[in-house]
DNA sequence: AGCTATTTATAATA
DNA sequence: TTATTATAAATAGCT
């Protein structure tokens, strides 16, 4: 149907092949329409190009969706089914997975012990007390290391004394008078009781086991609610 | 494109209507074909006819399913995301739990400690204290019950002996011959003996901390490496 | 299903 | 792209 017959393979210029491209797809639209109208027909028609570009023809009385579930229910074939099925077996792991690591938590938290053989009891109880080890260690280390920053502070506290010290003798010497102190926290005692202060309520709370935390809890604790 | 001009309207009359249908979509389809050979594009046609029933054209070079995760992309509608980007999420959800729980599992193992702050440092080392203390007092309860389980034993072999040695008195009073035994096992000796090593064995076994058994591990620990 | 007169689609061309 | 037009292809009405 044009001036010269065609034989019905690829096109190899470009332009000619989208020329044609354009052309027919606006025909078989046409057509698809036409038959929708004519025969009350529904129908689905989508087409990339080799540029893909993308076109479609969908009856009016349905959608795409509406086409697809009539496809699957007609084919048989459900095409998210096994890309479905597959996630869901991946939760199942994971839930598994989880259970499995909830369970070890609350073993090493020294519940659900009762399925534990003495084999199993002994290695827990061993591994407990190996870390119990460490996380002290750690704790020390750490408290070791807020120490000696508490001590910079307090040193470096000590100089402003001196130098406060030092202009308050050299303002005597040049009145008669007394102290003259505008802010009560800039004096010695202030500054000398805060730092000191601050070093005491850290001291208080070095004690190596505080039977009164149990409410305070392990921070790290809040995610066993997550799921 | 017949004996005569139709107009594009429903054709009323049941038995034309599905020739038509059945000439038109053979047509269509062959349209489909050319388009898809000719322009290298990629096709799908689907149609159900007033009757319901189902005729579709996909390009060899795809799938149906191809086309519409392609038709998805290129429309940007929805359809079956929204399930599946649900299960995506719970999917990110529990991977991310899982990663909360194995690092609770690992700062309760003593490794992974440096994010902790003092306070969290020691509710850690409180609560492994804790632990430590009830696994050991389960420890010793479920060694209790098997030592008891031994002693029964024990006890029932007794009764085994005295029973042996009564028949053994009353052959030796009917003859004037010393020991008679044909299993060296259903002596006392090696009954006795028996029941004691185990006995021992197990006691053995009882140390309350292990230096040695760190290749051992606890078993529960396989888990860990399930995902 | 075939047939074929006629309409329609479109290849070549501009 | 769009328009023209000669021609191939599709198909409506009929068997």
């Amino acid at each position: 149907m044009g001036r010269g017959k065609i034989e019905i393979k690829k096109i190899e210029n470009p332009t000619n092949r989208q020329v044609t491209y354009s052309k027919r797809r606006l025909g078989i639209m046409k057509k698809a329409k036409e038959l929708t109208v004519l025969c009350d027909a529904e129908v689905s028609l989508i087409m990339f190009s080799s540029t893909g570009k993308f076109a479609e023809y969908c009856s009016p009385s349905t959608d795409t969706k509406k086409i697809f579930d009539r496809y699957q229910h007609a084919t048989g074939v459900d095409l998210w089914q096994a890309q479905y099925e597959k996630m869901q077996n991946t939760l199942r792991h994971l839930e598994e997975i989880n259970g499995n690591l909830r369970r070890e938590i609350r073993q090493r938290m020294g519940e659900d012990l009762e399925g534990l053989e003495i084999k199993e009891l002994r290695g827990l109880e061993q591994s407990l007390d190996e870390s119990l080890t460490v996380v002290r260690q750690r704790k020390y280390h750490v408290i070791t290391t807020q120490t000696d920053t508490y001590k910079k502070k307090l040193k470096s506290t000590h100089e402003v004394h001196k130098t406060l010290l030092r202009e308050l003798e050299m303002k005597e010497e040049h009145r008669d008078y007394g102290f003259v102190v505008d802010d009560p926290n800039s004096s010695y005692e202030g500054a000398f009781a805060m730092a000191n202060g601050a070093a005491h309520m850290f001291a208080f709370r070095v004690q190596p086991s505080q039977p009164n935390l149990q409410g305070m809890g392990y921070g790290v604790h809040d995610h066993l609610s997550l799921a």
